[in-house]
RNA sequence: GGCGCUGUAGCCAAGUGGCUUAAGGCGAAGGUCUGCAAAACCUUUAUUCGUCGGUUCGAAUCCGACCGGCGCCUCCA
């Protein structure tokens, strides 16, 4: 039974999708007007878990993450750089697509944009001022929560608290000052669309009500975004699509924890502001995802440097072992022994820990263990058949690579295409055997040495020397 | 001020009443194997879970107080 944490009820709740095997699940996804940043990359990391293990546990995901593609930021980018909005927020959305692939998380069924969904927003804005939840003032456009009674029930907050402790700026055109923009009237230089009250652009929250609902209807099952969203922008969310359906919006919320560095919110004026591609640049996307599944996805994190270069220290074990896997199921031994192995057991194991509110630091640690008990195996038998490592295979590409994407077996550096470096580095290794024999220690010590330098390294065993290569 | 999160070994981090006299990763120490390495495996590395009290047959887990860290309430994943 999987069990989810919902933000709106504060409490594990058995997981009911409206209509099995079917899930609608949406994330807030970026703004575009910059590379996305680390802290961006593990909310779409840990959501991407998630669809994987959902779809792992036999759901059909229709997952939608918008891109939020008219906005002051972007305007301001624009004016800054002189160039057409438009234009910045293609070129962001390009590089959001090429950070997203180089992360390995599985693409949404759709990214719709706001800016192609101007009628379904204005259609929407409409009906929230036919019904009197917003009113127009002079071509702008503000939700009236005070119409809205369960305003605050995602984010534990009531009005008469949120309006004493206000430290909004005051707008005379509001009626309270805890309305928001729904439909912001054009300035000169800004980007536009014909509305029924005049030029203008979407406020901030709408296009995600908006956007959700054409998409995955008036309610649908899971929506997901950073722990900052939850207000005002998830609260305003509900407020909209909830007033203008008269249905609940969302069953279950999931909010994450957010990255800090040095247990510093990241900030560009700190200066402890990393984008995702520069760390890609630095570390492998397995060691990202590694050290992200390692805490629980509503937690904090703090981030550093150590964490993941510790991240990808643990890698090489998994990495190892699948390599070890590749190589002898490539040898095709049907003869062999099939060590007595409990492989139902890991299963189960990490089951019930992704089950748990997606507990991904207990489905690593199941997966660690795993490793150990099969190096444990392979160290205590001999004559393995390859059919053991075709489950072994099996167990790891369902999960580690399928679920938490920490591994990727297309890596594998046992087969290269490459066939007259492996032919030299195969002669190599038999002048160093010879070296060997003849207890020429200074020159087999020398080969292994410079193929080190290389990038090849050489394990001996009973079997014989094995090579592998140091991955990127 | 309001709301929420959090304090577990050298570092990161699960566990939220008995299955745990506390998982897993990194690091450290010793060992097996090896000519030496590497890899892998084995052993050791928190009698203890911020502090002090309380509830309970039993608590890291519940309650209270106190001390510390952080976030949201304004754009933000």
């Amino acid at each position: 039974m999987l069990s989810i944490y919902n933000t709106l009820t504060r409490k594990k709740e058995e997981f009911k999708p409206i209509n099995p095997p079917y899930v609608n699940m949406y994330v807030c996804g970026p703004t575009v007007y910059d590379y996305f940043h680390i802290g961006n990359a593990r909310s779409f990391i840990m959501s991407d878990i998630i669809r994987r293990y959902l779809e792992y546990k036999g759901f059909d995901v229709k997952f939608v993450m918008n891109l939020t593609d008219v906005d002051d930021k972007i305007i301001k980018k624009s004016n800054e750089e002189k160039k057409d909005a438009g234009a910045i927020a293609d070129l962001y959305i390009k590089a959001f697509f090429e950070d997203i692939e180089k992360l390995k998380i599985k693409k949404a069924d759709l990214y719709p944009k706001a800016t192609a969904h101007m009628q379904e927003i204005i259609g929407l804005i409409k009906k929230l001022v036919d019904k009197g939840f917003a009113y127009n003032v002079d071509g702008n456009v503000f939700y009236d929560v005070s119409k809205f009674e369960k305003y605050g029930k995602l984010s534990g907050k009531n009005l008469d608290e949120l309006i004493s402790g206000a430290r909004i700026e005051i707008n005379e055109e509001k009626k309270n000052p805890l309305d928001f923009s729904l439909w912001k009237k054009a300035k000169e230089g800004e980007p536009y669309w014909e509305s029924p009250w005049g030029n203008g652009r979407p406020g901030w929250h709408i296009e995600c009500s908006a956007m959700s609902c054409k998409h995955l209807g008036e309610t649908f099952d899971i929506h997901a975004g950073g722990n900052d969203l939850i207000f005002p922008h998830h609260e305003n969310e509900i407020a909209q699509s909830e007033a203008a359906n008269g249905k609940k919006f969302v069953n279950y919320w999931i909010h994450f924890g957010f990255l800090n560095i040095n247990n510093e919110k990241m900030s560009k004026s700190l200066g402890n502001f990393f984008t995702a591609r520069e760390i890609l640049k630095l570390f492998s996307a397995e060691a990202i995802r590694l050290a992200f599944a390692q805490t629980h996805y509503a937690g904090p994190l703090n981030f550093s440097d150590e964490l993941l270069a510790s991240a990808e220290k643990g890698l090489e074990k998994l990495n190892n072992l699948a390599d070890k896997v590749d190589e002898e199921i490539k040898k095709n031994n049907t003869t062999g022994n099939v060590p007595a192995f409990e492989f139902n057991k890991f299963k189960n194991d990490f089951e019930n820990a992704m089950d748990d509110d997606f507990n991904s630091p207990q489905a690593c640690a199941v997966i660690f263990d795993f490793v150990r008990e099969v190096n444990r195996a392979i160290a205590e038998n001999e004559n393995i058949s390859s059919k053991f490592f075709l489950d072994v295979k099996e167990f790891l590409q369902n999960t580690a690579e399928g679920v938490l994407g920490i591994l990727d077996f297309s890596k594998s550096t046992v087969s290269s295409n490459d066939s007259i470096s492996e032919d030299l580095i195969n002669l190599l290794i038999k002048l160093r055997i010879d070296a060997k024999k003849e207890k020429n220690y200074a020159l087999s010590d020398k080969i292994r040495d410079e193929l080190n330098k290389l990038g090849i390294i050489l394990q001996d065993s009973k079997e014989g020397t094995a090579y592998k290569r140091t991955k990127k």
